[in-house]
RNA sequence: GUGGGUGUAGUUCAGUGGUAGAGCGCUAGUUUGUGGUACUAGUUGUCGUGGGUUCGAGUCCCAUCAUCCACCCCA
């Protein structure tokens, strides 16, 4: 039996690679125009940076991550998303000390150990940025807009952003307490999960569909209600910003992200598929993490895209259809064995130039030759015999009207946009 | 972690307990130096794996593994 991937894995092979490199490219330009920095963190870390960073409360610790021993018996953990280690990396070369904000974006694999589905695997792609330094809440509507560019930018449509705002350690302590009180009330009601959570972390409820749990807590007190005016404030500056940048949103009071360190501002994003796994991206702020990691307090705030779901998302709007390439294909076809030195030679030449060009490395016979180059999406087929090689001259046939001319190598060049 | 579906060719899938199949793809051919269409031929199978029932199992039963879908949670 032959070997195959571990469960939750997936090779990006053949044509899907294209698609990747089509998403990838349009985040990296994007990235620049923006003027934000690459930055390439391990993708295994000190488990305890995690149990600290992400929280211990949350299921990404609790049931998620991929630990184990190392030779050294260090307890190790596959990141199971970028911001823990993005925050860390910020720390340890001192990136306080530099100008700020800090702007960083990364892209990369992350690992989760849940059951795979439609979208969610267990090595699984992230593309993400973080900002660090600020708390001006133009920034959380800047990078809110941004988000929306990558994916408007990429085609997506039924785009549905919602945000909120979770308060900060000033507020939301207070909030939990008034939450709980008024919990209490119907605590016999609510599921056993519900229950768990009252203690643990009651915002969580809010997540809950079971109907009765939202029953209760819709008839109960909102996080946004209970903002201290600090949160209050700055909440009211990042939506003045959307609007002010036509970013449109959905106002979702019900809203708590799964990961601890979330403060003020939360959001989410879902692009129309039905049901599950619909989030394609999520983040928010979060202004106590750099501290926790043994940072300077400073604020920090960023996003994650799932990369498997925006390409699962462009399949189900089929916008990898159009994809353009730019650059020519020509394929260098020989009469017979006699001339593949010459066919050889016009290849090499062109690819010094900078043309795409391949030749025949499998002996087909010249009608093989052609079908082969239909196949692989050649815009220009070359026919070298053994006329051309006599008279210095090219067949030069364009697949696509299926027009042939004869033509010195000049006026080859030239007709495949060399110099 | 919970619940459900499915495992047969590279792929998508037929297959009533009695000789292993089709479409697509792929490879080659259809006499002369030219693709897409058409036609012809070929295409590698421990029928996921291990047990059981039976004269006989791809088919029925059990187990196991894998995979897919949904829940949970998230991206």
């Amino acid at each position: 039996m032959a070997i195959k991937g571990p469960k939750g894995t997936h090779d990006i092979i053949f044509n899907d690679i294209n698609k990747w490199h089509t998403i990838e490219s349009k985040l990296t330009d994007l990235m620049e125009v923006y003027d934000y920095q690459e930055i390439r963190t391990p993708i295994f870390e000190s488990t305890e940076l995690f149990l600290r960073g992400v929280g211990d409360t949350t299921d990404i610790v609790d049931k998620e991550m991929y630990t184990f021993q190392d030779k050294g018996d260090r307890s190790i953990t596959l990141r199971p998303e970028g911001t823990a280690s993005v925050a860390r990396a910020f720390i340890e070369h001192s990136g306080f000390n530099e100008v700020l904000p800090s702007k960083f974006y990364y892209i990369g694999p992350m690992f989760r150990y849940s059951r795979p589905q439609t979208g969610r695997f267990r090595q699984f792609h992230q593309f993400g940025v973080e900002v660090i330094g600020s708390i001006n809440p133009y920034l959380d509507g800047e990078v809110l807009e941004m988000m929306m560019k990558i994916f408007t930018s990429l085609g997506i449509k039924n785009l549905n952003l919602e945000i909120n705002s979770v308060g900060c350690p000033k507020c939301r302590p207070l909030h939990k307490e008034i939450l709980k009180d008024y919990l209490k009330l119907y605590f016999n009601e609510l599921c056993p999960t519900c229950q768990g959570r009252y203690e643990k972390n009651p915002l969580r409820i809010f997540d809950c569909k079971n109907t009765k749990c939202q029953e209760i807590i819709n008839n109960g007190p909102y996080i946004t209600d209970n903002l201290c005016n600090e949160c209050n404030e700055h909440f009211e500056e990042v939506k003045k910003y959307l609007a002010m940048s036509k970013v449109e949103y959905v106002l979702n009071k019900k809203m708590v992200r799964g990961l601890d360190y979330y403060t003020k501002t939360a959001f989410e994003i879902t692009a129309g598929r039905e049901g599950a796994q619909s989030s394609i991206g999520g983040g928010g702020r979060y202004d106590g993490l750099i501290e926790e990691l043994g940072g300077p307090s400073l604020p920090g705030i960023g996003f994650a895209i799932g990369l498997e779901r925006v390409v699962l998302t462009m399949e189900e709007q089929s916008l990898f259809d159009n994809l353009i390439r730019i650059r020519k294909k020509v394929y260098v076809a020989n009469v017979s064995e006699d001339n593949i030195d010459a066919a050889v030679k016009l290849v090499q030449n062109l690819r010094n130039l900078g043309i795409v060009a391949i030749y025949d490395i499998m002996t087909r016979k010249l009608k093989g030759q052609f079908k082969y180059a239909n196949k692989i999406n050649a815009d220009y087929v070359i026919t070298i015999g053994d006329d051309e090689v006599k008279n210095n001259v090219y067949q030069l046939k364009n697949m696509n009207t299926g027009e042939q001319i004869v033509c010195s190598y000049d006026e080859l060049i030239k007709n495949l946009g060399g110099e």
